[in-house]
DNA sequence: TTCAAAAAGAGCAAATATGCTCTTTTGTGA
DNA sequence: TCACAAAAGAGCATATTTGCTCTTTTTGAA
């Protein structure tokens, strides 16, 4: 299964850079970057752009996918 | 300057679809598909996934541009 | 031109993304 | 093991998307 934030952060990983600099070069939140990589949300394809843009790759590599998996919110709102 | 809803658009003419033929095959709302083709919002990857599904074509087709033009909602709130 | 379908547009409620702040956990080099 | 940086995670306020309904405009075929 393949999630969207693998390749966000696989690419990330392969530049060697943290999710501080992603997010800064990018202009969205840390918290941000991080919850996409977690798969924990469904970010819009602005926010994708930008972060393709900060990684230094064609919007298009991180869309390159056969399958769209993404948690939703609801998933770490487990009852206890 | 390329929109995003273009492509959605051009590809959905192509294969003779009205949007709501898109709409119903990718479960989303027709004035949903209408606002994403005027570029009235910034969609979710989910539901451009799904589009994609609809129009069967690879999500990555619709992300291959270079530049990325949204239409602020509120371009359209324009002062009388 | 006329008629019907398709699309545009407005407006609203509900769901969800985003930024921000703070705390906790994980990972890594010394 | 320790110390520090990186990442995970929680929780909140605000902004935006999404679906829904209804009305108006545009388009295209007869």
């Amino acid at each position: 299964m393949l999630y969207v934030g693998d390749r966000v952060r696989d690419v990330r990983k392969k530049k060697n850079m943290t999710q501080e600099d992603v997010a800064h070069k990018a202009g969205i939140a840390v918290s941000q970057v991080g919850r996409i990589e977690r798969g924990k949300l469904n970010p819009s394809i602005s926010t994708m752009f930008v972060i393709a843009l900060a990684l230094e790759v064609e919007p298009k590599e991180l869309f390159d996918f056969d399958e769209l998996f993404i948690k939703k919110k609801s998933d770490h709102k487990k009852k206890k």
